[in-house]
DNA sequence: CCAGACGTTGTT
DNA sequence: GTCTGG
DNA sequence: CCAGACGTTGTT
DNA sequence: GTCTGG
């Protein structure tokens, strides 16, 4: 599950820069940067927030779009609405299956590079939320769909998207303190290399059987993870910088 | 055939 | 738009 | 996902 | 307990 990120410049622009073409970064900030939410040091998905991804049509410069994927065939802003609190994430295992996923999945696929995500830890009936970010706290990768509505009433576009989530690995099993098998969700992480086969346009079988199978494998990215604030109700402290950073809660054994 | 959905998470 | 349930 | 409401009447 | 709103 991923309902809650940080995502800062810096994390947002990685891809971007790699290329180490000052130009290119410069007009990201000055054409694409006003319309986002940035910087991120918290927010949840059920805000849908405005960020930087990495589409597949245009793999190294970003687009903005919307958290919270609304598919083509909505057809109205009250749909929208009902819509767009359910597809936060999508479970990779289904992509290809799901009406409101299935055409993103084959064509609109894309990254979406955060510092980490939040994640509500159940202890003694009170709820605590941890930071989880990269045991060397470098940005993240995720595997994302996205998608561009177009209003039919005025012609105005939307682009949106959804993180794709997997089978949660055993730090993810500990903050979800769930003992079956069903087992807790967390974003589908990737590693350097399967973010470039992530983008390669799907054009044969075999193609859309290796994105499967990057959706299948478990995230070997090592993560690292502390409580923080609240991130919910009338003691959260809003996109404030403090937010991610560690908190101890003295009654809590984790 | 038409109507209605179309999504994710988890049980300290 | 496209699939599922009745 | 969590937090907060969960109701009626009539009008500041 | 369960539903809605963010």
């Amino acid at each position: 599950m991923c309902y809650d990120i940080k995502a800062s410049y810096e994390a947002q622009l990685k891809r971007a820069k790699r290329r180490g073409d000052k130009r290119a970064i410069e007009e990201i900030i000055e054409n694409l940067i006003p319309y986002t939410d940035l910087p991120i040091f918290h927010a949840s998905g059920f805000k849908h927030p405005e960020m930087l991804i990495y589409p597949d049509a245009s793999t190294d410069y970003p687009i903005v779009a919307t958290w919270g994927m609304v598919p083509p065939w909505i057809s109205d802003q009250d749909q929208i609405k009902s819509i767009w609190n359910k597809t936060l994430n999508a479970r990779g295992e289904t992509i290809f299956e799901k009406p409101s996923f299935k055409t993103a999945a084959l064509h609109n696929r894309c990254l979406i590079y955060i510092d980490g995500f939040y994640e509500h830890h159940h202890f003694d009936n009170k709820v605590y939320p941890f930071f989880i970010q990269r045991q060397d706290e470098q940005p993240i990768a995720l595997a994302g769909l996205w998608n561009e509505w177009e209003n039919p009433a005025n012609g105005g576009k939307m682009t949106t998207f959804s993180i794709v989530t997997t089978k949660g690995n055993s730090l993810m099993s500990k903050i979800h303190n769930n003992p079956k098998l069903k087992g807790p969700r967390m974003p589908l992480i990737l590693s350097q290399k399967l973010e470039d086969e992530w983008l390669k346009p799907i054009v044969n079988n075999d193609d859309k059987l290796k994105i499967k199978e990057i959706t299948e494998a478990s995230p070997s990215v090592e993560l690292k993870a502390h409580t923080v604030n609240k991130l919910r109700g009338k003691d959260y402290l809003g996109n404030t910088e403090c937010i991610s950073k560690a908190v101890n809660y003295k009654e809590l054994i984790f």
